[in-house]
DNA sequence: AGAAAATTGTTGCTTTTGCAACAGAAATAC
DNA sequence: GTATTTCTGTTGCAAAAGCAACAATTTTCT
């Protein structure tokens, strides 16, 4: 979910001009938010990776999105919130950006150039967290594991254009991210691995199909 | 995902003036539209009800979502199209306006008031539309056909401040909507009532507990 | 460098889900 | 208003997925 303009050419600009903006530094494993109180914010990832997760009443772990450099996340997404817990923890060190919701659509006192592209872009930024979630939907609604997994894997090869890449997460995440059972899933990618269909060392693998 | 503002309140205003919009009505059980070409089509469901539906390379078809009157949709969130077949399909009589989704960001040559209230809240209308999607992958994520059926009947539930709902569609089309085989969603289904957890009378759901 | 914690890999067993097939009810079409 | 199609409800059986437990490996912490 890449925004369209390139923040890193306005970072100085509103570092020193723009009076909306909190920037953030998170340690590892730290909590970045939650979305239980509505204060409406809006993130944007600057740096580092994390992971927005759900744990439910049985105890089951959900990474409902994993998120990496200019990623946008943020309570404003989550309207109607459930009773369940939702956190974004940091996987590494992350650079924040922080807005409330609101204050993106007034003009900030210096009327920085960040703030005004950034709501300029708003509906595209917005539009591509769009397309991100559908990808996930596409990817919950296969039947089964292997589907899921063969779905994934597919995603992340053409997201690098190579049939090999490294996964963003543990296989532990991972089965989280997919919402199915560790040791199910270890024994699907066994056999996948057996039939030659993908080649895995590591957290890198490699389709061999086609 | 209702949008809004009242859009009864402009149409006199957009049919006489708006040269941008496209006003179409649909049979029941006709196509809408597709996902497949790259028209960035944005399309306002004005009345009726509309499903878009995938038919994956198994042959399962997965009900991606579901419509009413005031729902969006359209190719334009779908950037990254995948090789499935998706397909808007009339449930019921349909009137739909549609654009194209660039035009909405330049002011229309008689610069009409629907057009500009509609570029004005586009974000939100966008914003809305995530919190559906995030709600549609709490469901999916959910692990088992029980939990399914009772986030969704819970969705209903809080949706009309009630305890008892009409469902929206058939229980074939529950099946595919949930991502699970018909048969056992009905003896789920048999279970949940045999446990006096659900009544159910024709597609009338009512929840029994708390 | 060594201890502790987390992750990977594996397996036997149980439970859940899917599949196939069919009968009856309801809706739709002609 | 009758025939055809779709939808509902059910079941036995097969396949897939979940659970629990544990050893081996890797990573992290101090």
């Amino acid at each position: 979910m890449n925004i369209s303009f390139n923040i890193d050419n306005f970072i100085n600009d509103f570092e020193n001009n723009c009076n909306k903006v909190q920037k953030k530094t998170f340690a590892k494993n730290e909590v970045i938010t939650t979305y239980i109180e509505k204060r409406n914010q809006f993130c944007i990832l600057k740096s580092g990776n994390a992971d927005l997760v759900r744990y439910d009443l049985n105890g089951n772990r959900t990474i409902v999105e994993h998120f990496s450099a200019n990623d946008i996340f943020g309570e404003v997404f989550y309207t109607i919130t459930t009773n369940n817990e939702l956190l974004v923890e940091a996987k590494s060190k992350c650079d924040v950006l922080i807005y409330i919701y609101d204050d993106i659509h007034n003009k900030c006192k210096n009327n920085c150039k960040f703030h005004h592209i950034l709501s300029e872009n708003l509906p595209e930024l917005i539009l591509s967290k769009v397309t991100q979630l559908n990808m996930r939907i596409e990817l919950l609604a296969k039947r089964s594991i292997r589907d899921k997994l063969l779905g994934y894997f597919n995603i992340l090869s053409s997201r690098n254009l190579t049939k090999s890449f490294s996964l963003p997460f543990s296989l532990t995440d991972l089965a989280d991210y997919l919402s199915i059972d560790r040791s199910a899933m270890m024994r699907e990618l066994k056999y996948l691995k057996e039939e030659g269909i993908v080649k895995k060392s590591g957290n890198k693998i490699t389709l061999l199909y086609k």
